[in-house]
DNA sequence: TAAAAATACTCCATAGGTATTTTAT
DNA sequence: ATAAAATACCTATGGAGTATTTTTA
């Protein structure tokens, strides 16, 4: 059964006969007579009935309207979204909680000033989501933490970010100080949930210290632990480009440490059989680009 | 775009691989590739991506099967819609509220009894809309009060219906006179609403006498008017097969009439054109039997 | 008699097949 | 080397056309 058919059978069943219909469709009257009795004899049905003059649908060919026009209706919103994607060019990225919620719609709205068409979905996810959602096409790209293993994902560091340890400005430890990481564990901390990918790289450092870190609060967003740490109820961890508004405003400091900065470096990834359209290889190093003057 | 090439390009994508596709489908895996690509040409859209021996979905692919998905669900109920159609036969009857309610679901039942396998649809409306439907073919028979003037209808007579005036046992009224309509004018009187069919021809009959006739109580439903004259509140006209069983169980009394006994009659009618397959004709010949039984 | 649908036929586009080549693991 | 998809080519079904007949208001 074709789509065509079904055109054909709602003209005669709309205009109510087979020459109205023919005429409409600028088709000869005979290939609309046939159209109806194959689907006819195809379902075993009679479809119209005819009264003198009129041709009416039967019972049968009322239901089968119904479904017709179901069908049509999803065929021409199914042309609607095909041409969306024909003419504008989509770019899937899955990026990390913080990249997705201070980085990306930023440099997504400079993009858009530019003049570039592009339609963005960002979905934000955790690592191995992102990953197995490149690896099934589901994602044109990602940013993520870590750098990827697997092998069939090509990455490229793309933006280098600070986590800091902020309080409030009230806090009782001295601004003028240099800390240790040993120390800050003495401290109330505000942390994001475990298995969060900022959690465990700071879980890490701090298993090299002697004695448990004092986790006063746990949050699955930054908003929270910003908020916190602006009530002066401990000391957060965050990245730096999530705090900075806060200590520009001068209701955070950051706690200057000894030592190595605490960088964690963010990875754009993909299929490394990816192929990508010039424009969207072109969206990508502007995002690039843009990113790059954050570092 | 045939309703074949979506069940191609769900198989594909299901399967994960033109191959396997085609042996789902046994079908020749050039003939996948073939159709695949015309769909693609069609719309102008990458609809899948090759990732080394995986056959993934693009974006467009994703919402492309999500429109495929839809159409191809509708074509089966259509289906099963008509398969319904092609084996059981329906019949589509319009009737009055009387009809419809006392005599109707009787005469189906007898007749399921009897081991047909039709399917009945009855619609309650009034004269005016059941000839309109059967004009336009949205039922297939019938049953009104008054004879159709239409020339596209033909009708026969299918019950003789006595109108009768009850009453509670307790009302005032003596049991054992004969009274005449003027007399009852003078009475609370429990009616249908106006154009009703039955109401129509009691107000005929009313509009000899002199004075206007009392009434207590209108309601659309047969129902409540016999519930009203078993209270005693005062005379209900109705059919008599609505009142029969109440008056067996001795909770109304009839009031004899003088005169000729009130009767209307219902009829059969359909389209002249009307197509009646055996099957239907032999439905319609039960329906007719028993509803003599009745007279 | 005129208008609508059905019938008879012709033509060609295309869905399906087989055989083979190209591509990627 | 192997498995998958693309390409090339062939065949036959059936969709669309014109010409004509049948039906009914």
């Amino acid at each position: 059964m074709k789509v065509r058919d079904l055109e054909i059978f709602l003209a005669v069943a709309e205009r109510g006969g087979f020459t109205k219909a023919s005429e409409k469709l600028y088709l000869a009257q005979p290939s609309v007579s046939r159209t109806i009795k194959q689907l006819e004899d195809l379902y075993g049905v009679q479809l119209f009935e005819r009264f003198g003059k009129k041709t009416l649908l039967t019972e049968a060919g009322e239901t089968f309207l119904y479904h017709a026009r179901r069908m049509i209706h999803e065929k021409e919103s199914l042309e609607e979204a095909m041409k969306d994607h024909e003419k504008t060019l989509h770019l899937r990225i899955g990026s990390s909680l913080t990249i997705g919620t201070y980085i990306l719609p930023q440099v997504v709205r400079l993009l858009q000033e530019k003049g570039s068409s592009i339609k963005f979905s960002v979905q934000v996810e955790n690592s191995q989501s992102i990953i197995r959602k490149i690896k099934e096409n589901l994602l044109d790209v990602g940013i993520i933490e870590i750098p990827s293993l697997d092998s069939s994902i090509d990455s490229k560091v793309i933006l280098r970010d600070r986590l800091v340890p902020v309080c409030s400005p009230k806090y009782h430890l001295d601004p003028h100080r240099i800390f240790s990481w040993q120390e800050l564990t003495e401290e109330p901390l505000l942390l994001r949930e475990k298995g969060s990918a900022g959690r465990d790289l700071l879980d890490e450092r701090f298993r090299k210290m002697i004695g448990e870190p004092t986790v006063l609060m746990e949050s699955s967003t930054n908003e929270s632990l910003v908020s916190a740490a602006r009530e002066n109820l401990g000391v957060a961890v965050l990245s730096h480009f999530i705090v900075e508004p806060s200590i520009k405003l001068g209701l955070l400091r950051e706690i200057e440490m000894e030592g190595e900065p605490f960088i964690r470096t963010f990875h754009l990834i993909w299929h490394k059989d990816k192929y990508m359209k010039e424009e969207m290889k072109e969206a990508l190093s502007f995002i690039e680009e843009e990113m790059g003057k954050w570092m």
